[in-house]
DNA sequence: TTAATCAATCGTATATTTACGATAGACGAT
DNA sequence: ATCGTCTATCGTAAATATACGATTGATTAA
């Protein structure tokens, strides 16, 4: 049991429904506000923001890359993460939709 | 080991985090699609429009109305579910203000 | 070359989520 | 009262997510 069954849903609600689940920790929440925001953007210094380790760190903004979030460029020695324009506008519009309407009951 | 750090984080990020996590499946975003689209709210019909069981279906609910994001109100032996307009707005309001910008690097 | 710095990955422990059969409880109809 | 219908909950197995120390690999500086 416990075998998936999230394929057989549509397209369009599995990239949402997975997009949500890249939102669905503080601390990646955390991550596109100081993304978004804050003139940073080096790995450092976003750990340096947060309440966790390196490793952890690294493993959330793997987790945002794998929805195409947010980009990271290698800068010499550092990386720099960056919002994926794209991906986000996308997301705004497919969130806006589906809180569009709300039931007539 | 673990031990979760969501705590650490601000209520607003968590809360946020948490209306996505609600949505983190594709079965919680079809049902708030049905309940906003079609002339559907009773439980069993949306059991029906989804390749899931009813006790699956049950939980998925549960979730959805743990968040606040719907209400379920019992009519008869049957259970007739709503979106809860004040959650929702506020969901939009807060995801919108999520991808308001994009960085500038 | 060697050392230092930075970030990704590995390994691993624990916690949470997902899924469903079975059961229970609530209600209306007979 | 009994039966059938509807939905929530229990119990449980498997899959995923979270967290971090340790290690690796890549790059710059000395």
């Amino acid at each position: 049991m416990a075998v998936s069954k999230k394929e057989e849903f549509s397209v369009e609600n599995i990239w949402l429904a997975d997009i949500a689940k890249s939102l669905s920790h503080p601390a990646r929440v955390e991550i596109l506000k100081i993304l978004s925001s804050a003139n940073v953007c080096m790995c450092g210094d976003i750990v340096d923001l947060l309440p966790l380790s390196q490793a952890t760190v690294s493993q959330h903004l793997k987790e945002l890359k794998r929805v195409g979030l947010i980009r990271g460029e290698i800068e010499g020695p550092k990386v720099c993460y960056c919002l994926s324009e794209k991906t986000i506008s996308k997301a705004k519009k497919e969130f806006e939709n589906l809180f569009k309407n709300v039931c007539k009951c």
